[in-house]
DNA sequence: CAAAAAATGTGGACACTTCCAAATAATCGT
DNA sequence: ACGATTATTTGGAAGTGTCCACATTTTTTG
């Protein structure tokens, strides 16, 4: 039934451009790491069709290329619309800060995002007791190579772009915890409350703020009066704000009137 | 305290050794591959002197080389212990095997293992329709971009070195699904069942095998006649034993006695 | 079935990488 | 401070990869 199927292995004919495809996207799954000489004659093919080959992949993004090859492409690369290096000694200033506010033994909701995988990074070169409950894939892989914290991963499906498990299941998973603190992020804020841009990961968020004892924001500026889709929580849920320079008057204002404790980590203190 | 504060930082002198190195490593979680004489140059070092470092931290296994630089290591790798190269042709062909078992829209449930991982990859080419649950954070990575594919992730403990989670909480949520099969590897396997050398898989993959209309287990020859420390399922509780070569009388006995069918997917045929 | 289109192979100029060995610079122990 | 050790640079030969233009083959299409 599937069109895979294809019959043509009668001879040692010529492989097809997409049985190629197919292979090497296979071999990149056993090997991190392909020489594109190597594939050439393993497929019995020229340099020249295989050097094609990987552009037409690497444009597909269903590998990166390098010099002489091809490597594999990063499962859950961090959220496209913001893994760059944008802001990231801002980040690291407001994860330090975060970080500091957490005490031994405490029990932690973490949400997914680039903000609080910079907390992640941060809390994992801390030699503190922890236990961390996340959703997000690069979040455990950051933090469970320390032996102090104990990380839990919440059941969902898993989302191969954001790197992230959502659903009811997720949701459910948080609502049979108790935790200390909920570490989110967002994607805008505005004096009504805090937005994301997807509704299934607002939900998600939402479960871990109204299931922290305390609930801690960490958004840097370009974020300020910015709605987007879905508000997953307002201001009076929230009850620290981390950002790094400080947000015009409308919006501290709401944050303040709401009782949550607006933090700037500004890079001179 | 840590021996990395070493204060060389008076004047713009050469970057240190593990400074470059630790500039590496962080560059890599930024792109996921790297030029050797790009490096060369933003360090302001030669590319004899890169070279050696792409070797060294190759060595460490903290990156992967390149032709002509190098690429970010996979967060989770198979396991150490059997992610070589060994047996990949047996395991392609158990995998093959075990993928034409399944048919559209059917729901699997997958354990960790390096076998399973090889099912897995095998799935993730085929055009077909399915839900896949599993506690083993490779498998996701390898499967969810395949859209046909619903990927759902199973809560628990994050396991550092495994790369899976583990403890009640997985077998729990194992529970709250029925699937048609279930697709599992082991450490070894004799007359008296299936076994595992961690008791905390073993008893993810119990319960996997319990909740599945189906149990598959996918193990290659060196398993057999092999106890390791718990034995998580009986041979009653198997409905297929996928493996390369035919096992010794006694185990074959045991198998076929208790009513698993026994594929053996030899090289010929 | 033939023309058109797409895919693949060939060959060569050029650029880059690797590998090696010896020279030079930095660091460490005593 | 000094020699010993380690780290780094330099330079060059051999090997590879890239890029390009064009020939050839295969597949598609009317």
């Amino acid at each position: 039934m599937a069109k895979t199927e294809e019959m043509q292995n009668l001879t040692a004919q010529r492989v097809s451009k997409s049985d190629r495809h197919e292979r090497i996207i296979f071999e990149l799954s056993a090997a991190p790491t392909l020489r594109a000489s190597e594939l050439a004659s393993s497929l019995g093919v020229s340099h020249e069709t295989i050097r094609r080959d990987l552009m037409e992949l690497d444009n597909r993004g269903l590998i990166n290329r390098t010099y002489g090859g091809a490597a594999r492409p990063f499962a859950f690369e961090a959220p496209l619309r913001e893994r760059s290096q944008y802001k990231v000694a801002e980040r690291e200033r407001m994860a330090a800060a975060v970080c500091d506010l957490i005490t031994e033994n405490e029990v932690v909701l973490m949400g997914a995002g680039a903000t609080t995988n910079h907390v992640a990074r941060r809390m994992a070169g801390l030699q503190r007791r922890n236990t961390v409950i996340t959703h997000d894939f690069s979040i455990v892989q950051v933090l469970c190579h320390n032996p102090m914290i104990k990380v839990l991963f919440l059941p969902g499906r898993a989302h191969p772009s954001e790197g992230y498990v959502y659903g009811n299941q997720t949701v459910a998973g948080i609502n049979g915890f108790q935790a200390n603190w909920a570490i989110v992020g967002a994607s805008g804020l505005d004096a009504e409350g805090v937005y994301d841009a997807d509704d299934e990961a607002g939900a998600v968020y939402r479960a871990m703020v109204l299931r922290a004892s305390q609930s801690v924001l960490v958004a840097d500026s370009t974020k300020f009066q910015l709605a987007s889709l879905v508000c997953y929580a307002h201001w009076e849920e929230i009850d620290y704000f981390f950002t790094d320079t400080s947000p015009p008057p409308p919006l501290e204002k709401a944050v303040k009137g709401a009782g949550a404790e607006l933090v700037v980590t500004s890079p001179r203190v």
